[in-house]
This record gives structure tokens, C-alpha cells and sequence, in this order.
DNA sequence: TCTGGGGTCCTATTGCCA
DNA sequence: TCTGTGGCAATAGGACCC
């Protein structure tokens, strides 16, 4: 039962692109970020993080916190470009992986002869042919692996076991484990509890009193480092959406209803291209006062025609009618693949009689 | 000083149906 | 026929992640 696993991810990743891309900026603070009045930072060279600068930041904050420092745009496609040669090169040398998003992977290296050296030579192997670095950590589970590649990044590589991983952060804040974010810290906090060896030692009746009964056992189950070390490989997308937020605050349902119609076929385009198709179209609506709205309606055939999705999100628009100006629009499609299909495609498949 | 875009997963509620 | 119950699908919201 015991497992073995690698988390892998790519130090500041957007912004090292940019880097490899254009070499004279080395040294200096980077931020990869959008132009606009309302843009956030994507990601922060480790020189900008000094500054205070970090990724999630509205971009006109980190400017004055940092003048000097060089704002790039986002090139998503050559971000996708080198995560694509990063994952194939994984792939070269681990059967078994998990790609997370764009930047990182969780690895099986169960069975390995020698997991520590073959991680040492994955990601020698990756700085010299994309030149991106990464940080590994290795546990024996996700979420140990996890915590440790972020534990010495960047360039970081950590080995822990579940035990050593209490000890070395048992004093550390709740929040360092993945799955307790901004709400479930502060909920915490109410209750006196600020580190892991805390949130480990509570009291559990009181956890599911205030965080029902399955989440409530969950945390401390993270602060004890407890966790699965299953890595799925072959993940299907469940779902995909566009979505803008307006630089000033939108109340014409004309204008509104525009951009629906561009957003929507930009995703009926995608859909197409990615061969997908969904059965239930999702709006979302995020008004002045940041209230988020969704509404959705599912329909009787798997869809990812311009036409219906846009007639739908239309409605669904329309029956919702936003009381205040509206910040952000999205449509969305999901329900690939409905439970009773995926049955059936789970069946072993029956091969032609010989 | 206000908070992007693209996702995943979980929970609660409601209505339908056997 | 009435009432209860359990399961399930759809819906809405929200937390969280990179």
C-alpha cells in the first residue's frame, strides 16, 4: 500500500519562458502580465517576487511596487509549446505521470530502481533541452510531494516521508497544504487554529461540526500529511469555458449579449478543434459587487455546435436579466461524457470473432 | 487596493421517480 | 390511494488550484 511519488514543477514558469526567449533580461524583475486596468500578475521572476510581487496581484500594484520592472504579455501559445516538450520529455523517462494544469506533474515512481537519481537526471535532461527549471519533491503520497516541491524552490529537490513532513512543518501555516485556501484558513482562525501541528492535534468533533463531516476529518487528514498516491494517467477535461472581464463595467444587454455571441463561438470553435462535446451550456455573470452568478440548462443531445450553445446561453441570459453592472461574462459546456455512455465505454472491449 | 482566465471538485437543494 | 424513503440527475454556489 505504501506508495512512491514525484510532484515536479516548473519554477516561475511563464516568466522563465520569457527569460530563455529573451536572454537580455536576466537579473532583472519580470512579470508576465495582461495591459489592462484590471490585469494580474500571471507569474513574477524570483528577482520581482523580492519586491513583493506575486502572482494573483492586480498589475498596477505591482508596478508601483516595483517601477522598474519589465511587464511582458502573456504567449500562451509558447507556454503551451515548451510544457508540451517538458511533458514529452517525462513521458521518456516515467511510464507512469499525471500532468497538473500547465506547469507541473505528479509521477509514479513505484518499482523505480533508483527514483532519487532518475529524478536528478529528468530534470538535468529538461534544463538542457528546454532550459526550465524545476523543483521536485518526492513523498509517499501526493500531497507529501507536493508540499516538498515547494518546500526549496526554485531548483529544489525533497525528500520526505509523511513523518518528516510533520515535523518540518509542524509550525508552518494551514494554509501551505494544498486544499486549504484563503476561506478555510480564515474559518480556521476562528477557531484558534493558525498551524498544521495545531489543525493535527484538534479536536475532531469540532472540525465536523464546523466543517461537516466529510471536509472536517479532511483537514486534519492534511495536516497530517495523509494522503493518496494514486497518479491518474490519461485525464479527460470534464469541461471548457471562455470568459472576459470588461475593463469598466458593463449594463447594455446589447453589449452584453455581443460579447456572449463572441465568447461563444470562440468556444464552439475550440470544442470542434478538441473533437468535444456537452450536454449542459453554463453562463456566468459576475456583477459590480463581485456577487457571482451561473445558470444552466441542459439539453437532450451532446452539443458543440455555435448555434444551439449560443441560443442557449442567450436565454439563460436573458431569463437571469443582471440587476447591476456587470463586470464578467462566460459561457461554458460540460457533460462530456454522461455517466451512462461512460458505462458503456468502460465494458471491456469485445474484439472481433477470429 | 480592489481582485484574470481556465479549470476541478465538493456540497446543498430540489424535483422526479420507483 | 396515501405516505415515506432512497436514488439520481440537474442546478447553483463556492472553495480552491495554477
Amino acid at each position: 500500500m505504501t506508495g512512491l511519488v514525484a510532484h515536479l514543477d516548473l519554477d516561475a514558469f511563464f516568466a522563465s519562458v520569457e527569460l530563455s526567449r529573451r536572454p537580455e533580461l536576466k537579473g532583472m524583475p519580470v512579470i508576465v502580465a495582461g495591459s489592462g486596468p484590471r490585469a494580474v500578475v500571471t507569474t513574477a521572476s524570483y528577482e520581482a517576487r523580492l519586491f513583493g510581487i506575486g502572482s494573483a496581484m492586480p498589475a498596477a500594484r505591482a508596478k508601483r511596487l516595483c517601477p522598474e520592472a519589465v511587464v511582458i504579455a502573456p504567449n500562451s501559445a509558447a507556454y503551451r509549446e515548451v510544457s508540451r516538450a517538458v511533458m514529452e520529455i517525462i513521458a521518456a523517462h516515467i511510464d507512469r505521470f499525471e500532468q497538473l494544469g500547465i506547469d507541473e506533474a505528479f509521477l509514479d515512481l513505484e518499482g523505480l530502481h533508483s527514483p532519487k537519481a532518475a529524478m536528478r537526471r529528468l530534470v538535468a535532461e529538461i534544463y538542457e533541452q528546454t532550459s526550465m527549471r524545476a523543483s521536485i519533491g518526492i513523498g509517499p503520497n501526493r500531497l507529501v510531494a507536493k508540499v516538498a516541491s515547494d518546500a526549496e524552490k526554485p531548483n529544489g529537490f525533497v525528500v520526505l516521508t509523511a513523518e518528516q513532513a510533520r515535523k518540518r512543518f509542524a509550525d508552518a501555516p494551514v494554509s501551505l497544504v494544498p486544499g486549504i485556501g484563503p476561506r478555510t484558513n480564515e474559518r480556521l482562525g476562528e477557531m484558534a487554529i493558525t498551524t498544521l501541528a495545531q489543525l493535527r492535534a484538534a479536536d475532531e468533533r469540532s472540525l465536523i461540526e464546523r466543517f461537516g463531516a466529510r471536509q472536517g476529518p479532511a483537514l486534519i487528514a492534511l495536516a497530517s500529511f495523509d494522503g493518496s498516491a494514486e497518479v491518474v494517467t490519461d485525464r479527460e477535461a470534464v469541461s471548457e469555458s471562455r470568459e472576459t472581464t470588461f475593463d469598466q463595467d458593463i449594463s447594455s444587454g446589447d453589449e452584453l449579449e455581443g460579447e456572449l455571441k463572441r465568447l461563444a463561438a470562440e468556444l464552439a470553435e475550440a470544442l470542434q478543434r478538441n473533437n468535444r462535446s456537452g450536454r449542459t451550456i453554463r453562463i456566468k455573470v459576475r456583477l459590480d459587487d463581485w456577487t457571482t452568478v451561473t445558470r444552466a440548462k441542459t439539453i437532450s443531445a451532446l452539443t458543440n455546435d455555435y448555434a444551439t450553445i449560443i441560443e442557449v446561453a442567450t436565454a439563460l441570459l436573458r431569463e437571469y436579466g443582471p440587476q447591476r453592472p456587470v463586470r464578467l461574462v462566460g459561457v461554458g459546456v460540460t457533460g462530456f461524457t454522461p455517466a451512462r455512455e461512460r458505462d458503456q465505454l468502460e465494458l471491456p472491449l469485445e474484439l472481433p470473432a477470429a
